[in-house]
DNA sequence: CTCTAGATCTCGAGG
DNA sequence: CCTCGAGGTCTAGAG
């Protein structure tokens, strides 16, 4: 990884163009090629950037940029799409380089998977008398969340399960349910529309579609799972 | 902005868990409180960071760290939402600060703003006879991008610009026609799905929908484009 | 390989 | 302040 300071101008042509006026930045350059193009502030976002895989190479400013004031161009083409980064640099205020190795990567615990593994241990927040028939079950158009069986008689019941309960997924599990309905072994299918928090919008649209709203909490949830091992 | 590499383990609580093993990292300390850490590859998203407004406070050791050769803790905390970052650090391989001053930000070009643009002042590319009435046409749940009126009789064009062509956009303009085609003045009203490049599925769902598609040359209709001045 | 859906999404506009 | 939609989205996982 070699980290760069510099006063530059960058330039992004790809699937938009991009520009960047002149001013002091930090520039990462990756080792497997890739560039980021950082301000002091704004988030994790760069300003600008080339993704792998790319190479990057140094190219003599031409007459015009020299009359500017470049003193070398960092051009950094993507290897599949042809985007390309062109990086003016006017003033070097820092270089080094560093050997960091290989990372050993991210470990988390509570995403909407872990989310989903919960409720379908714990059926029983969703309802009385239900079994869970399996997660992920396949359809034509995508798998649904949960699928669960009525066991006082026919019918079962298509969960979604999001983190945020945002329109979107309104709309997904209404097309499950349309789907689901035609086939005579599941239906009449209901609809539970499961998540950390519900926005107003997804509540009221669900609750006109006759899909019933359940706001889970996942630290309860966590807690009343027993003696299974813990990420941390 | 503060420069460092350091061999360092990273846990983050908040929205969710996640932990970083003991690894040789870089850590960017924005002049805005912000932290993040990166590794020697992948893309821009750093492995783990905490975004603005936060703040970071230096920590001596406790027993358990001192034994496990940790010689200084780093705790970032955000403001609003108690998300915390905790970076244990073992080595200190480089370190310095820089002053980058304020950045003057990115100027784009060709985004979703821009089709919708072109189009409105390109209507024939959609078909003949047909004006528009006018862009990010308001109703209730939300703007249509685009509505145009048939010159040769009754009913309207409704059009939904996208740069890609999902699903989603298909559904959001299933709704606006929906709701649209309620109103006399309007109706009938058809839909226009127009995109750079329309997935698969979408144009299956939006051809059993009745709506048409329209694939759309960004290039071409900016080279249409007669005097206008550009962007560069 | 493609395609789908989640994300500590981020970011900006509009009410 | 929140909500909504776009993004050079990125990313992981399944088919």
């Amino acid at each position: 990884m070699r980290l760069v300071i510099a006063r530059c101008s960058v330039d992004y042509t790809g699937r938009l163009n991009a520009h960047l006026p002149l001013a002091t930045r930090l520039l990462v350059h990756k080792n497997d090629g890739s560039l980021l193009v950082h301000s002091d502030g704004g988030s994790y976002k760069p300003l600008n950037w080339m993704s792998p895989p790319c190479s990057l190479t140094r190219e003599d400013p031409d007459e015009v940029d020299l009359e500017d004031g470049v003193i070398e161009r960092w051009r950094v083409t993507h290897a599949k799409t042809g985007d390309a980064l062109l990086v003016r640099i006017h003033e070097i205020v820092h270089d080094t380089a560093h050997d960091l190795g290989v990372d050993p990567g991210l470990i988390k615990d509570g995403v909407e998977a872990d989310l989903q593994r919960l409720l379908a241990e714990q059926v029983s927040v969703v309802g009385e008398n239900l079994t869970l028939v399996r997660r992920e079950y396949p359809t034509a158009i995508g798998p649904v969340d949960l699928l669960l069986r009525n066991d006082d008689g026919p019918g079962t019941v298509a969960i979604e399960v999001k983190r945020r309960g945002d329109i979107d997924g309104v709309e997904q599990l209404t097309r499950y349910l349309e789907l689901l309905n035609r086939d005579p072994l599941l239906a009449p299918v209901t609809g539970v529309f499961a998540a950390q928090e519900i926005k107003p919008q997804a509540r009221v649209l669900a609750t006109d579609r006759g899909i019933r709203c359940l706001t889970l909490d996942y630290d309860e949830m966590k807690g009343v799972q027993s003696g299974a091992p813990r990420l941390f």
